[in-house]
DNA sequence: CTGAAAGCGCTTACAG
DNA sequence: CTGAAAGCGCTTACAG
């Protein structure tokens, strides 16, 4: 810690107090232009450098947002954390970041050595398993808190997918390639998310009179492995589901790539469906068709609604934002091909 | 800014003075037990949280690092922040995180701002196109800096990867399945991993005694869509090249695709090889030899690099690090199956 | 083993 | 338009 100069330098050097060397960084009005420049040439001289943390201390507030993020190794979250850190920036906030995981109490460690440094506010996509009173928690130390993608409640804001829809979505687009035997690879446990997805799924099947054989509702990890060990459950089922509809684009790419390991593929043995639209999902072999949200678009949201709780005064709070955007679907290769009503066509080709 | 109770409310509610409180809260042995464990329930009583930022600024240390990076779209580099945020988060500090998309201004702006926010220390994959006079002017900082992945001079702790071994490794490989006429697709331009990448590929063939067309060193972006350019461009050659190494992972991907939408097969049309071993070259199709320096391990080299600096003194400061790890070939079945050699074998089993 | 005092680098009323 | 003074929440010699 080599310390450089401070105010006090930098008014001794310009022949003023510290109190107007402190306006002039602020760019206070109140200071005679001239004197200003007076100030800041001196400041350039030295080698000034702001120390933010000391002016945090004094003034009582944080230029510093923290941004709690569960799961790095899929691609969506790095995208939405990258459009947040821009929005923050453009903003005057520094983005101080952690990775939870989906380890709950690495959450709690971060979530409280995130209050030690003060931040302004929080951005957090919590960890799978974070009971839903940490939000009243968080709420009660007194720092705003936006949750993405994972909702915790209705009187938290929450930038988030609607993901029920979106499921329904993907399902009658399968429908109406001609499948009816529509497996769906996610898990069965109870997290918001999960049962959205599985929900939207399991309406749409409804809706349009077609039965859900218990086994297709497949039980795995939310990975690439997890996706690999659906096809081999799918490919033991009698009648087997000629589709599948993935809980995230991570499945879908374990679905694709066991499917080539059998010398199949997707769209032909197989229709996939993922969900997110990961940049890689235009690369896959074959392509994926997916679920859209813009992860650029969440994020974008998630920081402006963030930065309007830090800009409004306690009186002119906004209600509770809940905004859930509206997926489209994204049709590639992957999902087509492999229908009755397509395969007539197909056969055509032949 | 709602703010708690201080170090003077437990002082008063334990009957002590705030030194003593700080003594305990550092868990100083000066301090009695029984006072201590007094202490203690008064701070656990009032819902004390402690004010690091008041503590860097009176004890004129700091417990963040910075951590910039030119490219959160490269699965590579986010491994390797995950690595770093959690060997750091284990030793207690907390990371600053940036992104600057391999933009020279945005980079300057953040080193600023972080700097502003007395970071401890930097770790920084800098921006293409960075002059070698950073890192001279962030010591001048009196900042710890240590790079990685892409150096900058001698003189400057460095964690990286021996390229130019790398790429003749994967170069020899392909001779070694029978190749002759190998394409290498990343950028002709000056920088030095490219450079080395280059080299370790002419070097190699060199060796070999194989001669190198000039236009097989195609110049694309450093992205999917860079890697289908490439294709289109080694197939309209002649005679054209059998294999061709990439740049990294991210253009591979992009070679992969391309020929799958030529309904071409990598490892029979061409053969294909990458470098990072992102997680996801394991489930391409087919599956993505490549060069692996493993990210999770390079992270932790570089974590540890900057902790050392840290901890040791002036005066105790050891030499200048410049680590690079040498990378090993992961062979999958992107680059086996289309040389002369080991198309007879294919050939027999036909 | 504990306390009184000084001070980290700033900001912000307040006074002139 | 500018300055003197108080203070943000801590730590750290120093004294006892």
């Amino acid at each position: 810690m080599k310390s450089g100069p401070t105010i006090q330098d930098i008014a001794a050097a310009a022949g003023v107090s510290k109190s107007t060397v402190s306006l002039v960084l602020q760019e206070s009005p109140r200071i005679k232009a001239e004197t200003a420049e007076k100030v800041r040439e001196a400041a350039r001289a030295l080698g000034y450098v702001y120390n933010r943390g000391a002016a945090n201390l004094r003034g009582r507030r944080s230029t510093t947002i923290g941004m709690v993020i569960n799961d790095l190794t899929n691609p969506f979250f790095v995208e939405l954390l990258v459009a947040i850190e821009r929005v923050l920036a453009q903003s005057g906030y520094t983005t101080l970041m952690a990775h939870t995981a989906e380890d709950v109490e690495t959450q709690t460690r971060v979530l409280r050595s995130m209050r030690e440094q003060n931040v302004a506010g929080l951005i957090m996509s919590p960890a799978l398993g974070t009971p839903d009173a940490l939000a009243d928690e968080i709420r009660s130390w007194g720092i705003p808190l936006v949750l993405v993608m994972r909702p915790m409640g209705v009187d938290v804001d929450t930038v988030g997918v609607d993901n029920t829809y979106g499921f329904e979505l993907a399902t009658q687009h399968l429908i109406e390639q001609g499948h009816t035997r529509i497996a769906f690879a996610g898990n069965r446990k109870g997290y918001t998310v999960a049962n959205q997805r599985r929900q939207g799924y399991l309406s749409a099947m409804a809706e349009h009179g077609l039965a859900v054989d218990d086994e297709w509702i497949v039980d795995v990890e939310l990975t690439p492995k997890g996706g690999r060990d659906a096809v081999r459950a799918i490919f033991d089922m009698k009648p087997r589901p000629t589709a599948v509809l993935c809980y995230n684009d991570q499945v879908a790419v374990g679905v694709l790539h066991e499917l080539d390991r059998m010398g199949k593929r997707a769209g032909k043995a197989l229709a996939v469906v993922g969900c997110d639209n990961v940049i890689a999902a235009e690369h896959t072999n074959p392509p994926l068709t997916t679920l859209s949200a813009g992860a650029d678009r969440l994020g974008v949201m998630a920081s402006r609604t963030l930065l309007a709780r830090l800009e409004a005064t306690e009186e002119q709070q906004a209600p509770v934002v809940q905004y859930f955007a509206v997926p489209e679907l994204v049709v590639r290769e992957s999902s087509v091909g492999a229908g009755s009503r397509s395969r007539s066509g197909s056969e055509a080709a032949l």
